[in-house]
DNA sequence: CGTTCCCTTGAGTAGTTTCAATACTTGTGG
DNA sequence: CCACAAGTATTGAAACTACTCAAGGGAACG
């Protein structure tokens, strides 16, 4: 598979765009990267505000976005392997959020004259880096429909189902349940309540037979029930067979 | 100024990276554009889920960005002159959401074979447009952060401030005060409230001496606790002097 | 000048938070 | 291998925030 050709890049757009690459590209994103390195559980990849001339490729383990605000931290952003996590670095150079490791992760960087280089002679390429940023934001609107439209119950089961979703697509995902370094602490900040409301959420969760939250492994009991409870339409995520892109447009080729 | 020589494209980036084009650029970004349209009140522009090979300047009045489920609409974005409202559709071929006018407003398409030769031969600008889009993700984000911690008079301050700063950067603010086309309904939905809500939370705010949100205009009383109410730090808005970009950096030139 | 849409207010209810206390897990050192 | 500490999860009760239902008032438009 892609993964093992290509360790870094490998899980790029699976699912989605990447059948849109040509091995060229495959290639040459491949080569971008320099080694790889390990990052621990909470680690700040990237900070806030500060400056950067490179970005990351999250190859292994989980990130979160933040933004900090008077002491306290909300998680804006959820990465899983494959998603380019600060790509957005290199059009902005500094972030308006910070970007922390979960579990133990493996990333790669890429400096950003390198991107510079792919901006100026691959255009096609480049148009696929953008497009993974769009999804980001794309992923960002659907957070806002949840928390603007949806009560606790809906928000866990909507974010439950998104990240099964996501690790589908990019292989990380076990039949019918994944491996998370998430605690309840983290869910409740991501669907924007508190620790204590959340916990009884979980239990009524798992009472409905929905899904089961426990320690590192989320369970998917009902995913049909799960993605309804849960609002969950997952075009936005712009899978294969989803908004069908790519098939019936050519991607990239100025006419 | 910009505008009466670039009537279309006159305030894309006004305030913020506009300074970082060339005149070239904006003559040949000027020149994209087909003749401006206008559109009316609640006229949806874009539809999710369909192909669009043209993308949208708004260059008067506002838009919205919607996301339907079960009847329900949530208002997911909100977008003032000078945005180039719908450019991720260029990379996405198709949108997750829906673009809606809101008031008398002034549109001008590009059509996408255009920004195909911009990829091509001009990646400087390229990566002004990707800036463009970026901008718009930081402001999803933000708004995740005040659905997620604010309570409902914090989220209406954050909006009101927000978008304040936003008209001021592209010269369509008075002092103190603005021109809008939301009701009561609209911004409830924003805020993630209901019309009943957020009438007592408009309210407090003007009983608190804050702001006022009449039909069709809000004054910012105190703008500096207004702010604070909405814990509103404008740094994600990536305004002149925030995060300074470009000052530093040379943006786009491949070293 | 009436219709319609929007705003406003009140009262009861539901959802969520806060505070507080107890249990369970995991990791560490004796 | 057990004991302890620290973090995490669970439960209960009271307080608060926000929602729902309902009715009345005001502004805009033809």
């Amino acid at each position: 598979m892609q993964s093992e050709k290509y360790p870094i890049s490998g899980k790029f757009l699976l699912g989605r765009l990447r059948h849109a690459m040509t091995e060229h590209e495959e290639d040459l994103l491949e080569g971008l990267f320099d080694a790889v390195e390990e990052a621990e559980h909470e680690q700040v990849l990237m900070q806030r505000g500060q400056l950067y001339d490179k970005s990351t490729m999250l190859i292994e383990g989980f990130a979160m976005r933040t933004i900090q605000h008077d002491g306290n931290t909300q998680i804006v952003g959820f990465q899983v392997p494959g998603d380019f996590i600060d790509l957005h670095a290199f059009a902005l150079k500094r972030l308006d959020h910070s970007i922390v490791a979960l579990g133990k992760t493996k990333v790669a960087y890429v400096p950003h004259n390198r991107l510079h280089k792919v901006m100026d002679q691959e255009p096609h390429l480049a148009r696929l880096l953008w497009f993974s940023t769009l999804l980001d934001a794309a992923i960002h609107r659907e957070w806002i429909m949840k928390l603007g439209n949806l009560r606790a119950i809906g928000r866990g089961a909507h974010f439950l189902a998104e990240v099964y979703r996501r690790l589908e697509m990019v292989g990380r995902a076990q039949a019918g349940s994944f491996d998370t370094p998430l605690n309840q602490r983290h869910l409740a900040n991501i669907c924007g309540t508190t620790p204590v409301h959340i916990n009884r959420v979980v239990r009524d969760l798992k009472e409905a037979g929905l899904a089961e939250f426990q320690r590192g492994h989320v369970t998917i009991i009902n995913r049909q029930a799960l993605e309804k409870e849960g609002h969950f339409d997952p075009s936005y995520l712009y899978g294969e067979g989803d908004f069908a892109i790519g098939d019936e447009l050519d991607i990239g080729q100025a006419d």
